[in-house]
DNA sequence: AAATTATTTTAGATTTGCCTAAATTTTGCT
DNA sequence: AGCAAAATTTAGGCAAATCTAAAATAATTT
């Protein structure tokens, strides 16, 4: 069993490892996204380096061991669930349930999190349309565009997620009823500023910048 | 807001008085309540005094404030609002929410208690029959019997609590379909040994000993 | 009213997680 | 290759929460 700030540390390599697609992580980048001195962070990585769920090699960063990933993959599942617990039993919107799930994930109870997936019939993706890892840490895929680099005039697409979980975003968003599971049309795309004007769901016209486009993720039809 | 240990201290201290029915809980007690040393309740005792929660006087013990109990009430509050969840949602058996309702009851959000209540239904009593208290920290009264007490032959009652939780007797309990809102009907007192044959919801004929009658509780009819 | 016992507090350490400043090592650049 | 900049580690310290042992105080018994 993990401490409150070990299990912290974990997903902050967890999430570093993702974002750059690299193999490891370096000391820097983990305290950036710890907000603590690099000093700490050689501190946290001996010892879980000395827990076995690090690889770390003096000045050269770190990568996870096998139980190092799983139990990360553990945590994300968690956090994942409690948001979706959170946003369609409780009625939280999206910009307030990451706040809370930070702290739900650390209770520790495998029966916990097994029954509150079979409560939530077994989601695949939480309210901000990221995968859930299954009891194994697998993800489910789907096939997923960035509305961004979407042109093409009159044609429908569904929301599937956004890519920033900025509280603001996510309630800008919520005003123009733009939120997973809403259908969206393109009506005209402009490629010199590459702003896109939208139909939403409400037959409302918006129109967005492609700095909102780009952190948009939807699927045709 | 207070440290996770800062809160079960406030929740040792209000265990304690609540049984003892005194207005003061002494070091020996919380430190036995704890499980640590009586110098770590010196020490933490003298930090909820700085912090009012506790009125502290070197020798003689403390007692809450008045936002020192709001505190406790609202822990008491989260505590059993958890375990409800726990077991009319999650299907837990009322022997194992207890452990997780430990962790749960220290999430910081207000918010979410809320929400948890409203989507609960506002329960009034949790899995255990203990009074929830209500946002302002007031408890919902009701008379009961100890099942001890009662010798009445061929009365019947409804089950609405225990006064211990310990898991095994909990666990017993479930296999003699004896729990919160069932029925149970007196068939025989033996005052000798203040033993009691009962005949639970199912038919089955129980002889209790005056152990186990004294920890349930029951109202008539 | 002493003396003994029980309780509580103080003193001094330990562990965890954090900090700043200094030393070390690596990386990037001319 | 050599130097400067960047990153990392080490050293030393601090606060929270714990411990054990010793000292102080209160309660109980004779
Ligand atoms: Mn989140
Ligand atoms: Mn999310
Ligand atoms: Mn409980
Ligand atoms: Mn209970």
């Amino acid at each position: 069993m993990l401490s409150i700030a070990e299990e912290n540390y974990l997903k902050a390599i967890y999430k570093i490892l993702e974002k750059t697609g690299s193999k490891e992580a370096s000391t820097k980048l983990i305290a950036q996204e710890m907000g603590t001195s690099s000093a700490s962070v050689t501190d946290m990585i001996r010892k879980l380096n000395e827990k076995e769920l690090l690889n770390y090699e003096k000045y050269y960063g770190v990568s996870f061991t096998k139980e190092g990933l799983k139990y990360s993959l553990d945590l994300i599942r968690k956090h994942r669930l409690w948001e979706y617990f959170l946003h369609t039993q409780l009625q939280f919107s999206w910009d307030k349930i990451h706040e809370i799930a930070e702290q739900l994930e650390h209770v520790k109870s495998e029966e916990l999190i097994d029954r509150l997936d079979q409560f939530l019939d077994y989601p695949k993706y939480d309210p901000h349309g990221d995968p859930i890892p299954n009891k194994n840490g697998s993800f489910t895929f789907r096939t997923q565009f960035i509305l961004g680099n979407l042109t093409e005039k009159n044609k429908e697409f569904i929301v599937l997620g956004v890519r920033s979980h900025d509280s603001e975003f996510l309630q800008y968003l919520d005003s123009l009823v733009i939120q997973p599971g809403r259908r969206l049309k393109i009506l005209e795309y402009n490629a010199f500023d590459q702003s896109h004007l939208l139909q939403n769901e409400d037959h409302k016209i918006l129109s967005i910048s492609n700095k909102i486009s780009n952190e948009i993720l939807v699927k045709e039809l």
